[in-house]
Formats: C-alpha cells, structure tokens, sequence
DNA sequence: GATGAATGAGCTTTCATTCAT
DNA sequence: CATGAATGAAAGCTCATTCAT
C-alpha cells in the first residue's frame, strides 16, 4: 500500500510536471517563434520528453497555449466585464478597465507579449483572454448601456471600443517592453486612462 | 510588323495577367489564412496554374506579398514622414499623418487588413509601408525634434509614438472593418484627429 | 528485468536493421546509378520504410555512403600510410601498398567498385578512403622522401604517384570484376608488385 | 532569289552557330559540374539561347556530348585500332596506342578531362571514345592474337589490357592536369611506352 | 504513462520538355 | 527556327501523429 501510494504520489507529481514543462516550453517557443511559426516539436525539442508523450498531455499546440494563458487570462476578462458594471462616470469606466489590464500585463508579460504580437492568432481559437474581453462585443454592448443610462458620453460605440482596445494595448506593449518598475506602472495606467478621458470627451 | 505587334502584346498580356493573377490570389491568400500560415501552393490553388508556373514570377510567398505592397505602399510611408516635417502644432502633425493613413487604409483596404492582421510578419520583411513608418524609429525622432522645438506638447515619446499609433491603426481597422463610405473617412479621421489630439493635450 | 531487457533489445535490433537496411538499399543503388545520380528516394524505394524513415538515421545520401565506408575503409587508409613507412626498398614499397589494398578490394568488393567507379563524387566528401589514401598527397611525400633517402630510384614523383595508383586501382577492378579466388588474389597482387616495380625500374 | 539565298545561308550560318554555342557551352559545363550533375538548364544557362532551342538541336544533354567527342574522338578510335594492328613487337605495339593517345589528350584536352573524369557516365552510352576504345574487348581481342602469333608475351590478356589502359590514362591525366608542353608530351610517352613495356616484359 | 521510431501527407523547389506565338 | 512561359513530375525534407514496447 505504501509502495503503491508512493509510486501514485510519484506519478501524479511527475504528470503534473511533465504538463508544466510542456507549458512552460510552449510559452517560450510561441515567444520566440510566434505562435503560428511554433511546431508541436518545437515545443518538445524545449524540453528532456520524448515526442509521445507530448500527446498524453495536448491534442495540439493550440491546446497547450489555451492551457497557458487559462486561469489567469479568463479571470481577468471577467474582472474587466465585471468591474466596468459599477463605474459611475466615465473616468471610472476607463480606470475600471485600464488598472486591471495594466496590473495583468505586468504579472504575466510572457503571456501579455505572446497574445499582443499573435492578436490574429489568438482570435483564431475563440479563447477568452482580456484583448478578446476588451474587443468583444461584450465591451460594446456594456458601453452602449453606458451612453444609453448617461453615465458615458455620446460617441460611436465601435469607436470608442476601438480607442479603449488600441490605446491599452498600445501602451502596455510599450510599458512592458520597457522593463517595467512599479512607479511605471502607475505612471503608465494615468497616462493611459487620462488619455482615453480627455480623448474621448473631446470629441 | 501589326501581326508580330499584337503576337508579342497577347504574349505579354498573358504574362502580366499570370502576374497578377499570383498576385491577386496572394492576396486573398494573405487575408484568409495569414501570412505565415499561407503556403505557395495555398496560393497556387487558389489559381488555374501549375505549381511551377509560380516560380517563374516570385522566389517565394514573400516577394508576392512586396509585389502587393508595391508602390502604394512605399509611397505612403514617405509621404508620412514628408508631410510631418512641416507641421507647425499639433494639430497639424497629427492630422498630417492620419489623413493620408486613412486615405490608404481606404484606397488599399485588403492590404491594409493584411499587414494590420500581421503586424509581427510584415516587420519581419524590412519592407517600407504605412505602419512600419509610422513605427520605426523615424516617427519617434520626429516626436522628440517636435518637442524640443516646442511644437508639439513635452510627452514621454514612447508613449506619444505608441498612441497615434495604435489609435490610427485601431480605428482605421474599424473603419475598414464597417465598408466605408465617404462621408466615414472624414467623419473617422475628424475623430481620430481630435481624440489623439486632445488626449495628448490633457497628459 | 528480463522482459524490459528483451523488449529493448528488440527494439534496438529493429533500429539496428533498419539502419542496415538503409545502408544496404544505398549500397546497391550506388553501385545501380552511381553517387552523384543516386537519390534519397531511390534508396528508400529499394526498401519497404517510409520516405521520412531515411531521415531518421541520416540526414543525406552522402551520410549513408560515409556510414557505409565507415571503419573499413577508414583502416585501410591508414594502414597503407604505417605500411610504406616501413619499406626498406621498391619492392617491400610498392608491396606494402598493393597487398593490402587488394585485401581490401576483396573484401568489400562493393564498397570498392563504388568507390572505383565513383572516384570523382567520392573525392568530393573528404572522406578518407583506400584511392583517396593512395591518390592524395601523403603517398607523393612519401615517394619523395624515399626517393630522397635512395630508397626508391629517382623517377618524377607525380608520374611515380600516378602508376601506383592506376595500375592498383585498374588491375584490382579487373581482378574483383573477374569473380575473385583465393590463388587470384595472390596471382593478381604478384602480378601487379612485378609489374608496377620492373615498370619503375626500367624508367 | 538573292535575297532568299541570303536569308537562307544567314539561317545555316545560325543554325551552326548556335549548334556550336550549345556544344561549346555543354563542355563547359560537363567540365565544371560533371556529366551526370550537369543539366539542361545548366547547359543553356551558359548561353545568350532559350531554353526551347536547345530542342531544336539537341534531345538530351547526352546528344550534346556525343556531338562533342564526335569526329575527333571517333577517329582516335579508329586510329588506334588501326595501329596496332601493324606492331611488330611489344614496344611497336604499346607504343602505337600510347603515341595517338597522348597527343589526342594534348589536343582536345577539355574532352579528354571530361572523359577522364567521367569515366563512368560515359561508359553509360555505349559511345566510342579512345578510352572506350582502348578498354572494350577489341584491345582485348588484338591482344590475344598477338598473344598467338608470337608477337605479344603471354600474358594473361585481361590484366594485360587492363595496365595499359589505366596506365595510359593515368599518365596522361597526370600529363594534362600539369600543363603540357611539347618537351612534355614527349616524356610523357617515353615514360609510359617504357613503364608498360618493361612492366608487362617482367611479369 | 513514457518512449521514440515509423509513417505518409504535404511543403518548397528544380527540372526536362512542350507549344503557342 | 527562336522564344520563353506553362507544365507537372519528382526531388529533398519536415511535420503531426500513431503505436509497439
């Protein structure tokens, strides 16, 4: 029984591992190569395993990426849905949505990168990440009941989704390329919110 | 001499109709799967000819996609970087450079998609065309020249670079997106314009 | 134990065939169609593995033919080269070269006639084989210095070379063309030493 | 009728002239690659010509160099044939293949390179060429009668036809590779006549 | 579950050859 | 006859995927 418990301990361990290394070779191969340039043998040629066992774990490379970027990327999008629900004015709707993106961008830059460089990619497997969450219909819709309740300014819904999208995604890039400090990224969240505000109401 | 004439001139027809043709399919090529997943032979396929017929106009997908680029292309970014330089505010600068941007977006809408949707495999090319220049380095030394000249607001330059930017290239994509009207094009770079302009204004 | 040691070395044996099964095919297409005509596919086709199989184990016609040659013919060279060291006069000299060389053709009388009927392709490889060994170079120093030291009669070194090397080389071809005995081979060595040595003598 | 006549003799002009250019560049070409690597495409590559007239003279590569060992390399054949069968003794005999032979390869030397170093390939069309001609059974044959009527050693016909045949060859690669002067050619003779007589004399 | 050799589809590219002009 | 674009067979090679061990 021991011996058993020891070698199930051992090899849900090892299962575990074995994943993670596969993951952690994918997130490195899509960044270096992009993701439709990677090869499932890219990704094992990154890692100790052999060929077959990469399938004991993901049907495709697509899957391994959707392991990557899941927890953290799917939380996210619902903390943005759910976050610009409670904003009251315009600043709020755009902080609401900014600071959290900013922060994601920042604790997870290998995948930030990885989504924002393959954007075309990404939207390929329909996997919900934040770009996804920020472009989707979602964010329009929620910004049309915004101008409709009068808590956001009158402009063309799929312009103001566009500018929200572009701008966030344009100066995380940048803010993360950069090397990123923590003053930075306060420095980097107003600039980019004050910028979306002020844009915005000018038009 | 009339027969020999119109002999070479149906010769050379065909010959320049094949071109295009490779061409034409390259770029419906291009915007379906993208440019790194497309194949010689998807665009081929996309085509009556036979697999060698391609060689005999292109070395490879690449040389298509900067004989779709061509011209046009290459124009806009100069005219970009021209147009710039004799701008004396803001205003001016950033107009210079939307409204011609947009008036490529919308005379080259399926380039535009193309190199839009493939940001990451256009750079890969050292090609000129209108998002690389509005890109590069060019674009930001300008930005620097502006402001140390007092012509344009003192705004971390990265981030100034990073907006127009992203902000032309994500409207212009909904523009384009939406099937464009002429009354769109101005209404669109109107909102580009006063949007970037005032946002930068604001920081 | 057992039973993993089996099941390994079955698999290995299985790896070893195939690998001489490759070698095999390419053994026999050289010999067919020659080096430079020969193909990765056609020595797959003289097999019953898959096209991708070939790459498996070699990366190149060429690694099939060095793998071929392998130490057999990497020996020989080196043997001839310690032998003639040795010779105290013209007769153990030229002895010292063409006893072992006829072994040697004897002895891997395909590897030989690939390697005679190829001798150009195979230069190209810097391989080290028996004609390489007794063309290149060394064997010109060595007559040389054997001439230098009265060991051999004073006879231009680059016509001394040549004889040497095309008597061996044509009489061996004629020798294991002819189906090849044991008395053969001594009749055919005896008869190349006297020839090539009263040949020298008399020039 | 002048005019006609003219045009006429013009296109024969032509025609020869570009039956000459195809050959002169076929040489080149066998020269530098190899027969069997050289191909087609090489061989007009090496002209101002399309690819289509290559057709209009030539079916193959191979056609190519038959019209180029043609006259010259045929009559050497005869020739030596011819000669020996007048010898008297073992030096006339020798002497009579070895004499036409070198001053063939003096004379066409690009062809005797290529044949040279092609051995192989030509064999493959059952052309005639002097190595042809001194390998194929007709030496072996000639030999065997001068064996029986005294005129000949007796010595065991294939090896005897094999020495002069690779000596002879070997000699006057060795002869031609080294820039061949007239004083050359001479000793270059002497030295093989004397090498093969004393050689075959002494077995 | 881990292994990695085997597989064959599919890609890029070159080539000999044809044929309308 | 000269031309050279079109053709499709065939080469080299890589890949995703399977499966016996």
């Amino acid at each position: 029984m021991n011996t058993k418990d020891k070698k199930l301990s051992k090899r849900e361990k090892n299962k575990e591992n074995n994943r993670s290394i596969i993951i952690k070779a994918g997130i490195h191969t899509f960044l270096k190569k992009g993701i439709s340039q990677a090869t499932v043998r890219d990704i094992i040629r990154n890692t100790d395993l052999a060929s077959g066992t990469f399938y004991n774990y993901f049907k495709s490379k697509e899957e391994v990426l959707i392991a990557a970027l899941d927890e953290s990327a799917i939380e996210i999008g619902q903390e943005l849905r759910s976050r610009r629900k409670n904003a009251k004015n315009l600043e709020e709707f755009i902080y609401s949505q900014i600071n959290p993106f900013f922060e994601f961008a920042r604790d997870h830059s290998e995948l930030f990168m990885i989504m924002s460089s393959n954007l075309n990619d990404v939207k390929a497997f329909s996997v919900e990440t934040p770009m996804m969450t920020l472009e989707l219909e979602s964010l329009k819709e929620d910004i049309i009941i915004g101008i409709n309740e009068g808590i956001l300014p009158d402009v063309d819904p799929d312009y103001f989704c566009s500018v929200i999208q572009s701008v966030s995604e344009g100066i995380a890039f940048t803010f993360v390329k950069g090397g990123m400090s923590d003053e930075d990224i306060s420095a980097a969240v107003k600039f980019c919110t004050n910028f979306i505000v002020n844009g915005i109401k000018a038009v």
